[in-house]
DNA sequence: GTAGCTGCAAACTCTTTGCAACTCT
DNA sequence: AGAGTTGCAAAGAGTTTGCAGCTAC
């Protein structure tokens, strides 16, 4: 049983063929896969799947914290699997996302919210950037 | 005539009446306007406008860059005139914008680019919040 | 047994677009 | 005059939902 499998028994969910299928698509991914591309990867295990399961699959583990839902200003969404924390740099070429973590940056938000006054829940950040010619 | 009509002439786009309507709504908005907020603002001035023309306009305004075009996770775009830099923190209560500017920010999401060997292009950065009680 | 889950198709929301009429320049 | 712009309505994309049947617990 899957780390991600024990998480959605501790938080109640039956254990379906579909839910199982979604989680280990999930949890093999290495890309940030739209719901299309989870859908697509998750019918070449049962194809009898349906989309709307793969919606709500994900709206519920969204809802459980278990994934991050992005929107990458592209009109549609992209999920990862809630793990360590970090930003995406998106390559404006070719599309690709790069992880990255940067602990002052970290500091500095925290630090910003705090002298607005408020105490931050969430954040995103997200830059894109083209590829420097190797120096 | 308006720094934003000059921009808009500039860019060789025609003054029509309902151009010009949207033009004073943005520039009189000192909040983070949904197109529909735009449009219902557009038509208590001119009440024949229609919502596609608003969308059209700003969508041309985007590209022009005299607006910045925000999805704050809500389904929908909000737009603001694009003058000085800044970022947002949301007040997750509320739905309160607030802007707020760090130059420590804008030196470190550089080099972060660099150092993963990007050309920083552009930037997205969003904090939400909840008010903090006064101390 | 039953609360929760599923597939299907229809509905919904936000946004874009084809078209014929109109209007700035 | 003519390219660009408009309103309308229809179409599109992504997402959600009502429903009847099914399934994990």
């Amino acid at each position: 049983m899957s780390s991600l499998e024990q998480r959605c028994a501790k938080a109640g969910l039956k254990m379906t063929g579909q839910r199982r299928v979604i989680l280990k698509v999930l949890g093999e991914a290495s890309d940030h896969p739209s719901v299309e591309d989870v859908y697509d990867r998750a019918k070449e295990v049962d194809d009898s799947i349906s989309i709307a399961t793969v919606y709500r699959t994900l709206s519920l583990l969204d809802e459980l914290d278990m994934v991050i839902r992005h929107e990458f200003q592209e009109g549609y969404s992209r999920y990862e699997v809630n793990d360590e924390h970090h930003h995406h740099l998106i390559d404006l070429d070719t599309g690709k996302v790069v992880e990255f973590q940067n602990d002052e940056l970290e500091a500095l938000k925290e630090k910003i919210a705090r002298d607005l006054g408020y105490e931050l829940i969430d954040h995103r950040l997200e830059l894109y950037g083209k590829k420097l010619p190797k120096s």
